[in-house]
RNA sequence: GACCCCAUCGUCUAGAGGCCCAGGACUCGGCCCUUUCAAGGCCGCAACCAGGGUUCGAAUCCCUGUGGGGUCACCA
């Protein structure tokens, strides 16, 4: 087989949802795997639907996957135009072609005429079968119609598919489908085996919704003259209630991942994982998904989209980066709250102390916010904490460290320690009390660690608050 | 309704006739570690849709049923 060429071809119709990005990030990977071509096509044939604003978000939503393609919108290529509203005349001609051959006719039934029939078929709960009206009318172009398929006779159709294996569908239940309509757009099925001809995409990856057109589309190669690609069907992504992932369930835009504070790796890492397998590996880099990846490891079922694992898969990559990565990757969150960490030094210490106990980008930033601005007293804690019997415990370390210059780790621990045993006291008894003046908190990073980031100034000070407020 | 596809723990999955009274991961529960919270370690709960075949032997192959999903446009 030649090198293989694969596609994503989304109509513009909205963000970049979850399901397509696993479509796009499955044929991506494949074409890296191999080394051969991933190609990016709009299918804006939808004038309704389609906008410039849906084009932005899904090249946005692909660019922060990391999913790059050889061919398409801003990176052309030798098959464009990308965007199939530019591709029409090639469409038409192609289409004339078929008539030429016999292999399409024009219609020119209304609209109307057709959706009354269709309605007369749904009261007799019978399958509407367009009645072969204009099948042997002469081809006039001037007069207004469409341009109809004609359905050679066949008994079933078959292809290959990568995913689910062999499909048949009988011949009966198909029929002279509408290939291009009265203003000479194309329809789906014609544009797109069109345009997978003239790019030259030898396997068709996509969303389990098209298997249903696929017989069709088959047809359409041998009328065109072309051998058919491979197909690989892909699963759907389900909601908990098991029907197909919707708004209803939750976020469902890729970008809405980034806000939410979502590393891309684990984006990534995670939609390849809904449906494929390589073992009992769960944590993959892109390297190890390029080497791996191929469509016969997808499962043929459909997949429950899983919050709860995709959070632990980010929370594992965020401990696998370095804290100055993750500080950085943090950065535009920081920024978002108002938090002044520019201070590269400082933001790494606060990332290397958070990066377990933060599970997303943006649950990093909010347990960071004592450390880059004022402590926000929890009042129960303060209640619980800053009492007159745990005042002279911070009035303690409040002493000590005043008459250290330069405290370090082991200095913090040996303060700590001393204070605690010179009053019989568990050490915990001494490093809750300090933990609620520093963070307002109960739960922190480990209070030395805390004191460390936070510096002498501003612990001495933070204790001085909280001793006013033990009082 | 017709047609197509699918069917292992709650969820993601391993499993391509004996290695499986079914393994891993998430979630949940317990224990350990521990200055809090996490992280980490250990342990545990939990599944082959049903019924028929084929076979010495079936989660794995075949058939039927059931259940779920998808498609039936001058949308994609």
């Amino acid at each position: 087989m030649d090198k293989p060429r694969l596609r994503f071809a989304p109509s513009p119709t909205g963000y970049l949802h979850i399901g397509g990005a696993r479509t796009a990030l499955l044929n991506w990977l494949f074409a890296r795997h191999s080394g051969g071509a991933f190609v990016l096509r709009i299918e804006d044939t939808d004038r309704e639907r389609s906008t410039q604003a849906a084009v932005d978000a899904i090249l946005e939503g692909m660019r922060w996957l990391g999913l790059d393609w050889d061919e398409g919108p801003e990176v052309g290529g030798a098959h464009g135009p990308y965007f199939q509203m530019q591709r029409l005349d090639l469409y038409q001609s192609y289409a004339e072609e078929l008539i030429r051959k016999g292999r399409a006719y024009a219609c020119y039934c209304s609209k109307e005429e057709l959706d009354l029939l269709r309605e007369q078929a749904k009261a007799a709960k019978v399958q509407f079968v367009y009645p072969g009206t204009c099948r042997d009318k002469p081809y006039d172009p001037s007069r207004r119609h469409v341009v109809r398929f004609r359905l050679p006779k066949v008994l079933e159709v078959t292809f290959t598919d990568l995913v689910k294996g062999p499909i048949t569908r009988p011949g009966s239940t198909l029929q002279d489908e509408v290939i291009v309509r009265a203003d000479g757009v194309p329809l789906y099925n014609f544009g797109a085996v069109v345009d997978d001809v003239t790019m030259k995409i030898n396997l068709v990856a996509r969303g389990d919704d098209h298997v249903n057109n696929t017989a069709i589309q088959v047809l359409l190669y041998e009328a065109l003259g072309y051998p058919v690609p491979t197909f690989a069907h892909l699963p759907m992504i389900l909601g908990a209630d098991k029907t197909r992932l919707s708004k209803r369930h939750g976020a469902t835009s890729v970008t809405s991942y980034r806000d939410m504070g979502y590393l891309p790796e684990a984006t990534v890492n995670y939609l390849v994982r809904l449906g494929w397998s390589h073992g009992d590996q769960e944590i993959f880099t892109r390297e190890e998904l390029v080497k791996f990846f191929s469509f016969d490891q997808v499962g043929a079922t459909a997949s429950v989209f899983n919050p709860d694992k995709m959070l632990w898969v980010n929370h594992t990559w965020m401990k696998s980066l370095t804290p100055a990565e993750l500080g950085l990757r943090a950065l535009p969150f920081f920024r978002a709250a108002g938090l002044p960490a520019d201070d590269e030094a400082k933001r790494t210490s606060v990332a290397r102390v958070l990066q377990e106990r933060a599970k997303t980008l943006v649950d990093l930033v909010a347990q960071a916010r004592y450390f880059f601005a004022p402590a926000e007293i929890d009042p129960q804690a303060r209640d619980k904490f800053l009492t007159g019997e745990t005042r002279p415990v911070l009035e303690a370390i409040r002493a000590g460290l005043a008459s250290t210059a330069a405290p370090d780790a082991a200095q913090l621990e040996a303060l700590f320690g001393d204070t605690a045993r010179s009053r019989g006291l568990a050490l915990g008894k001494v490093a809750q009390p300090v933990r609620v003046a520093l963070t307002g908190g109960t739960a922190s990073p480990g209070i030395y660690d805390v004191i460390l980031i936070l510096g002498r100034e501003e612990t001495l000070k933070r204790l001085d608050d909280a001793i006013r407020l033990a009082a």
